[in-house]
DNA sequence: GCCCCTGTGACACGTCTGTGACAGTCGGCG
DNA sequence: CGCCGACTGTCACAGACGTGTCACAGGGGC
């Protein structure tokens, strides 16, 4: 990654865009910014930015929207800008594919925070493999091994343990997990999660019946422990 | 790591306001200044500051009505100047959504180091982990910790303490309870409450029968407290 | 000192999760 | 073209766990 961060800033709040451009330039990045989710898109296209801030209400698609488009095509890490600090907003944005979310009105500093957080993130993902105990993901081979024994996991295991390795420690919903993994709503809810959850454990955790890897988070979901 | 904090300066004597302003740029900030509350709130909306520093003594609209009005669409900290070292400005300026308060005449270097408390205190609220004394919310990840340890919450105690924690050391009624964690509205006033809060400072509290985090409020409900 | 408020333990009910069985779907291969 | 196997989604159920209620005791405030 370049030395000093490429920024994209979509927000049509004439305001606010140019005093959070100021802010990031100040911090040390590099900005580019646009006006709609179109004129983003396209800029996207354009100049590869190593990160997106993105603001929710657009005139036009919506930022829900455009980072659904985003993510059709490309893995860059996405920061939503709501102004409600609403936990609905918070939900929808991670389900639609967001790496972190920032309630407006944001201070410079907070965001630039944030960003570099996402950034961090960023770079021990864009590595190969990951290891959670015994557990060795290889991200470019798309294998799991055990103790260096190669796991036979289904295409939708390793889904749902890759989106799961993305957020490690990280308590993912269902609902949340429904939309990474699945790419559809429920609108009641399924033992879908719960099944394929309990086939993963079978495989990956040493004692499925009480599982270290992929714990329970009772009234929520499931989330992927690092062991200490 | 540290970028340059932005300070906005509001405060319409020329002597303290130039020499502050000299004093804290040698400290390494960057500083906007203001003579009067209304070129104060014109300058914040175009150049958003990381904090605002306020004196409360203003011709025209007072400090403690710019600190509402900056509150009323803004979440950025505050630090009051006042001359005087009355305990009822101090009162009343918290009151106002004030972050700090100082006392004038001051030494830049104190302003400074009480500067640099807030904006630290606003970069851990702005992520995803508060720390009350031992106690360690994370609010990604859904748990909690007690030196290290963690805390097995049930998801009710844990909404209850996030809610409390959203909200350090205001007092929230049973009722503003019951809708944020229970999400419906009681009639009559029942235990419920108060059986959740004993059952969380069991777990809470190092010593739960005298509770220093979770403090009762007579007549009121509770109040999660932040050890000096 | 009195009264109201709060802390506390027990208990029964309800909700949520884990689990196994089963059926539908899809793709590969003969 | 059809069979077969693997994978996936659904369902039912049992058990664990969490939760709300109640009664009562203790204590603080007026």
């Amino acid at each position: 990654m370049a030395p000093v961060p490429f920024l994209l800033l979509i927000e049509d709040d004439d305001a606010i865009r140019t005093a959070l451009e100021l802010s990031l330039s100040r911090q040390g990045h590099r900005v580019a910014t646009a006006a709609s989710g179109e004129d983003g898109l396209l800029l996207l296209k354009e100049q590869r930015p190593d990160l997106i801030v993105l603001d929710v209400m657009l005139p036009g698609i919506d930022g829900f929207e455009v980072c659904r488009r985003i993510r059709r095509t490309d893995q860059l890490p996405i920061i939503l800008l709501t102004a409600r600090s609403d936990d609905i907003d918070v939900v929808v944005g991670l389900e639609s594919g967001a790496d972190d979310y920032v309630v407006k009105p944001v201070q410079g500093r907070v965001l630039d925070a944030r960003i570099r957080a996402v950034l961090r993130r960023g770079e021990r993902e864009s590595t190969d493999s990951a290891t959670y105990g015994s557990l060795v993901i290889d991200r470019a081979a798309m294998t799991v091994t055990k103790n260096g024994l190669d796991l036979q996991l289904t295409p939708t295991e390793l889904r749902l343990l890759l989106e799961l390795s993305r957020r490690p420690g990280q308590a993912l919903s269902r609902q949340q997990l429904l939309r990474l993994v699945w790419e559809h709503d429920y609108l009641g809810d399924s033992r879908l999660v719960d099944a394929c959850v309990q086939r993963l454990r079978a495989k990956v955790e040493d004692v499925p019946s009480s599982p270290t890897l992929i714990r329970t988070v009772r009234g929520v979901g499931y989330r992927l422990d690092v062991p200490a």
